[in-house]
DNA sequence: CACTGAAGGTTCGTTCATTGAACCTATGGG
DNA sequence: CCCATAGGTTCAATGAACGAACCTTCAGTG
């Protein structure tokens, strides 16, 4: 019995009539948010979420059917034998870009001693500005033309896989190497 | 038995190091962003968020404790007889105007068919891009130069005070008037 | 003086969601 | 045959949210 489309939340933000409340209808529950950001760092399969953010299977399994049914993430087959999905983030997902950037600069600044991850222009090497743009060309940089890369407030030796594919730099989006295929 | 401080989650995101996670943390509790937008757009009493929110007063009470622990509102006595407090946004929660922006935007694109409010640049008039700035004057604009007024998409005629004061154009951060004084 | 009402809460029983451990199903490899 | 991997489901225990009721302080009114 999983309860998919319109009821995100047990009861919804009812009396509101305001796009910020009907965005969290759906993606405010608690990890909602957390998978979306790996899905845009390039997270694709269940068991890279799970291990990456350490969330419960039950909970990990709801959320990637919510965001399924959003046309967040959409879920493909990759192989046939034994069937294997992944889940890839679709327009709408990576249009959360701006949000979670803004977010995560949000926290660095008012509780955060060091940034866990740089964002630059892949075309320069510059580092984002806060607003998304990229202050050498003068432009917001869309979700695939970011490099990630590490930053001094990462611990150099994570314990799962996908953290240590993310300790080098790759671009937003690119599916991650756990490099055991 | 209020719990403050570290522990915004009952368990927090525990393995994550990213300043998304942290942030999430602390505000991405159920209603958590909903009392920090109606801060953003002006209000500032108890009674008013739960009248204009619809939240379990318990509930009320304890995001307002962590918002003001957390340095994202502001208690203030605003009468000594009866005592009486207000809630006023800091430049700490003022800093997450980006955020909500971009959050309600990507709700109105993708799950709203109207929108329900405008926000213009008051210098000029000219409602705001995407990323927050002024299209005419090609700056980003400072929250207290935001003017919101009601989108089509918005009821002509709401139960609660503060939608109806909510009705008439406002600069954000700008205390509402409900009328009730 | 007694009453009423507003503001800003607290308390409490019920319901709902999250958690973590255990289990299940295909399949492929040694 | 046995084990491991990927991707789940099930279940009991816990914790958070809900909503109704209650409480306190004071101002105003008759």
């Amino acid at each position: 019995m999983v309860t998919v489309g319109a009821m995100a939340l047990g009861k919804d933000y009812a009396t509101q009539e305001c796009s910020i409340a009907r965005a969290l209808e759906i993606v405010g529950e608690r990890w909602t948010l957390l998978v979306v950001r790996d899905a845009l760092y390039g997270v694709r399969r269940y068991n890279d979420f799970l291990v990456h953010l350490g969330i419960p299977r039950a909970v990990l399994a709801a959320r990637l059917q919510t965001l399924t049914a959003e046309g967040i993430l959409e879920k493909r087959r990759y192989q046939q034998s034994p069937p294997r999905d992944e889940y890839v983030i679709t327009e709408r997902g990576i249009a959360l870009w701006p949000t979670l950037r803004s977010l995560g600069r949000w926290g660095r600044e008012h509780f955060a001693e060091e940034p866990v991850r740089v964002f630059r222009h892949a075309d320069c090497g510059t580092e984002l500005g806060p607003y998304g743009e990229c202050p050498a060309c003068g432009t917001v940089v869309p979700v695939a033309d970011v490099v990630m890369e590490p930053g001094p407030g990462l611990s150099p030796d994570p314990a799962d896989p996908v953290s240590r594919a993310l300790l080098a730099p790759k671009r937003l989006l690119e599916p991650i190497e756990t490099g055991q295929v």
